[in-house]
DNA sequence: TTGCATCCGGTACCTGGGTACAGGCTTACC
DNA sequence: GGTAAGCCTGTACCCAGGTACCGGATGCAA
């Protein structure tokens, strides 16, 4: 029989839905603490493991890089209880990001529907011509970009 | 007086508002056409490439890939006029996979002002407790995530 | 013709979020 | 105590979309 209690690497990664690498990797990137040893070395966490990848993935979702959600977690596990609602006050600096995030897909998305109206085939044409309601000028943010979700 | 018109390879670059090595990067891509050379091996660009560079811009932040925007322009140049709506096509394809897009940051952003409301400090109380609204469960498309605009 | 800015090709590096592989040790069960 | 599955570390690789650096060649004006 198993002398040890807690999840093997591949049990927490099954349960929690996630590659067996992406466990060190979060390890490695300060968002999961150092689990417990077997005397062979093999890692060994407990239930609430769990807990926190699901958490991860859902600050994930939320649009939170993994820095974003690395630097959450300490905030929550060191300073915790006072004047402490540094969740709510990250969360509603994202939402306004979220917000910039929509109206520019908005914007892009009227373009699209009018590319359609229009029926133009040709992009080069479109743009030499003015025929086309393509947004050549700039968007909201142009440069501002990629990264959101999991 | 120099001999030879067309642009230099930093002119296009400051005229399109992009860096330099981009420009041979797209040309590896396949995106920007292989511009004539001076005599000496100096690129000499037409000053239509300015257009095709603000095309290129245009349809990133339409949400098309490099890739895409190569196969855009491939079927722009090449099936130049008769049965050719393929950008309103394209079009149509890339308003879905955009509204798709806003939906999910709308439940993200419906999430995050939960959180403020809420006033959560602490994301594993949250996520254990219960009290919190954020979205453990899935989203629409939990897997595709990135790759929008410039 | 000198001298400096610019450009050349090739290659390496960057960010973000992972994933894969190699070679060796541990665990678990028969 | 044998054997197979599982785990260990370290390192390399993947994607997209670029960006940086190198040593050498060109362009152009004074």
């Amino acid at each position: 029989m198993s002398g040890y209690d807690g999840l093997r690497s591949s049990q927490l990664a099954d349960a929690a839905g996630v590659n067996l690498q992406t466990l060190r990797y979060y390890e490695r990137r300060g968002l999961l603490a150092e689990p417990g040893r077997t005397l062979g070395g093999h890692r060994l966490y407990p239930a609430e493991a769990v807990t926190v990848l699901r958490v991860i993935k859902a600050a994930q979702r939320l649009g939170f890089t993994l820095d974003e959600v690395a630097d959450l977690l300490e905030t929550a596990t060191h300073q915790h209880g006072q004047t402490d609602t540094a969740l709510a006050e990250r969360a509603k600096l994202k939402l306004i990001e979220v917000e910039e995030r929509i109206n520019d897909l908005t914007v892009i998305k009227t373009a699209l529907q009018q590319t359609v109206e229009a029926g133009c085939s040709d992009l080069m044409e479109c743009a030499q011509a003015q025929c086309c309601p393509l947004p050549f000028v700039e968007l909201a943010h142009p440069d501002r970009t990629t990264a959101e979700g999991s």
